[in-house]
DNA sequence: GACTGCATGTAACGAGTTACATGATTGG
DNA sequence: CCAATCATGTAACTCGTTACATGCAGTC
């Protein structure tokens, strides 16, 4: 239940509507845990039903009303309760690692396009975290301003360090991507050349022609090839 | 939908009962994407469904049957199509990060708790990881054994390859979560000898004092501090 | 005859995604 | 008056988790 959690800590922080929560939530939880607005505000109902939270409404403008929801006892309790327990990891389950375990169903080119596409995804989350980590450094977000205004004087230093050896964490994280990317694109390099050496076309053949030079064996697409296993 | 795909994949290898489809999975798939059998029964009945696989009852013992499935064309197609699409990258959504950013609400012990669980669930990870790839360098899994008496000679290389490679991927990521646990210990030692610095102790007091040891201010425990916000 | 492995499921729940939907307020 | 932004939702769906449930087959 991480979500919970985190909305918890946030309005540990101040109390807040479920739209300023969730606008905070895009410029620092979601960093690290994403959830968009419709998961929030039921969120929020069912937090106030289990008494973590109090809403009460204020008035906006003429007609309108926000809820402004604030900790309870409970929700600091609960989320004590939460940072003290260890939660168990997570089962591993990477969709682009999977897909690439089976890069030999598509062709080279197909191959490179998902590491090329892996490396520019991983190295622009490292510039978002990059930035976001700078910031955290300077003290200059809102969130971190209120929480720190706040903070009994010996807990300041700790606010801000947990925070940013968590996004030094993800910004090693996405350099390790970015090499593993390019490992994989000098792979696909290599595996390729193998290929054209093994079957040598004439001087000036097109790389293309490489697919279907040789005649010998049944007609071999790639994935072809699939009589039930006899046994 | 990896599962699907993961299913495919295995099947493209061999035919099998969903019981096997589920030994297999867990030898190898399961490494990068796990799923119980729960899952992976009822998706096969809807693979079976959509075209993809099919499935033939074939007798066990006396009075038992087993339904073996094998991919169809369309299941061939499908995986393909699969292996040649760019799928979007998930959000980032890491519980254990998001825990370790608000470690301030607990205690010293607590952060070192979490990070040392840390470190001990990546280094398991990773000697699971480095058995398994050792096994793919040696060709020394059942699986592949299958595939590769299958694959047209010039796949052959791939199959091992791509594998290896992600393999090693998860391996040097676990090396870096790894480190980042470390840091994380070395980061709460110097928070906490800090904290000790601040309040320095008579000579000779020992360490497990240092939390009430300063008369100063109101009874600071480390992970106290939740009144409501004065403002 | 008991235990282990083979074989296949269901049910309830929780979490997350995407799309749709509506209306008030504020500032230019 | 129009657009952006504040504010709050619902509905349908997919995916995944956990627990419960059943029964045959082979072997010691």
């Amino acid at each position: 239940m991480s979500l919970r959690h985190a909305l918890l800590a946030l309005l540990e922080a101040e109390p807040m509507s479920g739209y300023s929560l969730a606008k905070f939530f895009d410029q620092s939880v979601a960093y690290v845990w994403h959830a968009p607005h419709s998961q929030i505000y039921p969120e929020l109902r069912r937090m106030e039903q289990a008494g973590m939270i109090t809403g009460r409404s204020e008035a906006r403008g003429t007609f309108a009303t926000k809820r402004i929801y604030s900790l309870t006892d409970d929700g600091r309790a609960e989320l004590a309760r939460w940072v003290e327990e260890l939660s168990p990891l997570p089962r591993e389950r990477d969709a682009a690692y999977l897909k690439s375990s089976y890069f030999e169903y598509g062709d080279y080119a197909s191959a490179r396009k998902h590491f090329e596409a892996h490396r520019a995804h991983h190295e622009e989350q490292r510039r978002r975290w990059e930035a976001h980590v700078k910031q955290l450094e300077n003290r200059d977000t809102d969130l971190l301003r209120i929480r720190l205004a706040q903070a009994p004087e010996h807990l300041r230093k700790q606010v801000v360090a947990y925070k940013v050896h968590v996004y030094h964490g993800l910004i090693e994280r996405a350099k390790q991507e970015v090499r593993w990317a390019l490992a994989g694109l000098r792979m696909v390099d290599e595996l390729e050349a193998e290929t054209v050496a093994a079957r040598p076309a004439p001087a000036g053949t097109p790389r293309k022609a490489v697919e279907r030079t040789k005649s010998a064996g049944p007609p071999t697409r790639v994935s072809r090839r699939h009589e039930p296993p006899r046994r």
